[in-house]
DNA sequence: TTTGCAATGTTAGCAGCTCTCACATATGTT
DNA sequence: AACATATGTGAGAGCTGCTAACATTGCAAA
């Protein structure tokens, strides 16, 4: 439990075994994808810069493509703290509080876009595992429960959380998608996405409450 | 130029040249990442089914990648044939117009989920080529119209043409996105996605329009 | 401490893929 | 009819994912 002794190069003892190979193989995807994108993200690179062999890969990971969802998982969880953090920086159930929110989301997929892109990419049919009923939904759960505290707050029920949250949803996530794949480079190329956010999602609350108050 | 001489089948006339191998190429490529996803597209199994040597493709596109970004250029032009239809079925400037666009626009994701997440997931670094330029936006101009026509209904102005526009596209993007990636069924599962659209769009559409007037 | 087992890594090798090069064959232009 | 061009083939280099048999190490029971 104390593999994580302060030093990275913890002075491989033996040269034989690796000792966190697991965790070095994971950080060599991450840095690899982030440089040539997810789609040509090879393996054997990734072990030659783990100082291994392209057989070591098989003791921790069943395959290429489960070394990959490892690294989704890890990137779930990064955004879910990232989203907690930025909504917890405003008054629980404030507008500003999901806007923070958005805008968290929409940094993180612009500073990891091809983490983002593994993340929800993995349009693996079988894949609604436990794991994914856990990881996938928890960072929208953050997103649920804020919308719960702003309904309490502007007189609407529980029940229409999805109503509001899902749109949202679409918000911030064709925003990330957009953004790094730089479509709005050709059409709206100074786009400030903190400030497109900001906009639809208090364009949305605005119409979505006065719809409900009709 | 009557090279589509009605039938397909032409009879393979030497059995050496095959006459229309970009296009079965093409076509045997868009089959094939719709059964196995864009990933693990191979262009030597398109080559099988297309009844020629793996070198062939290469008279025809200068690369794997080229291949795909073809087919992600046919993509472009089928999407935006459907988003003027769907325009055209409503009433210029009207909200159902808009709505209708953006229900289109997912239902052609949901029809052709690999091929959508192939035209937006080439995030090649240097693409904003010419044809990027016609072709990519070419469907969200088909949008900006819409817009336009929308505003000049309301008492908008044609100078907030992109405040409108770039908010719905993330709205039916982001939505996409979300479908075929799966990501409803963890969370909302049960998510009827054109209603999802309308009553976003609607409610945006209200909500920007109210702080305009404001 | 020693012994034995499970965990982890290595080498060798198969099959499959992309892409190139030299060569073969069809098309069409003069 | 003859040549130039377009289009397809075969063989092969170099890479990849993955497996199987073997090597090394760490740990735990004896």
């Amino acid at each position: 439990m104390d593999t994580s002794r302060g030093g990275e190069e913890t002075a491989k003892k033996s040269s034989y075994h690796h000792g966190h190979l697991r965790e070095a193989l994971l950080d060599a995807a991450h840095l690899l994808i982030a440089e040539h994108g997810p789609e040509d993200f090879t393996l054997a690179e990734a072990c030659r810069r783990a100082g291994v062999s392209t057989a070591a890969p098989y003791r921790h990971f069943a395959d290429r493509s489960a070394l990959i969802d490892a690294l989704a998982a890890r990137g779930f969880t990064l955004l879910t703290e990232r989203l907690r953090t930025a909504r917890d920086r405003h008054e629980q159930g404030s507008v500003q509080s999901i806007v923070s929110m958005g805008q968290a989301y929409v940094a993180f997929a612009a500073a990891e876009p091809a983490l983002f892109r593994l993340m929800f990419g993995r349009h693996r049919l079988p894949p609604p595992t436990e794991q994914a009923m856990a990881e996938g939904p928890g960072c929208f759960n953050v997103l649920l429960e804020a919308v719960v505290a702003w309904l309490s707050k502007t007189g609407g029920t529980p029940a229409e959380q999805l109503d509001i949250a899902v749109p949202l949803w679409t918000i911030v996530h064709g925003t990330s998608h957009l953004l790094i794949d730089h479509d709005f480079d050709n059409v709206a190329p100074g786009t400030d996405v903190d400030e497109l956010v900001a906009r639809a999602t208090e364009a949305f609350l605005a119409g979505a409450s006065a719809k409900g108050r009709e």
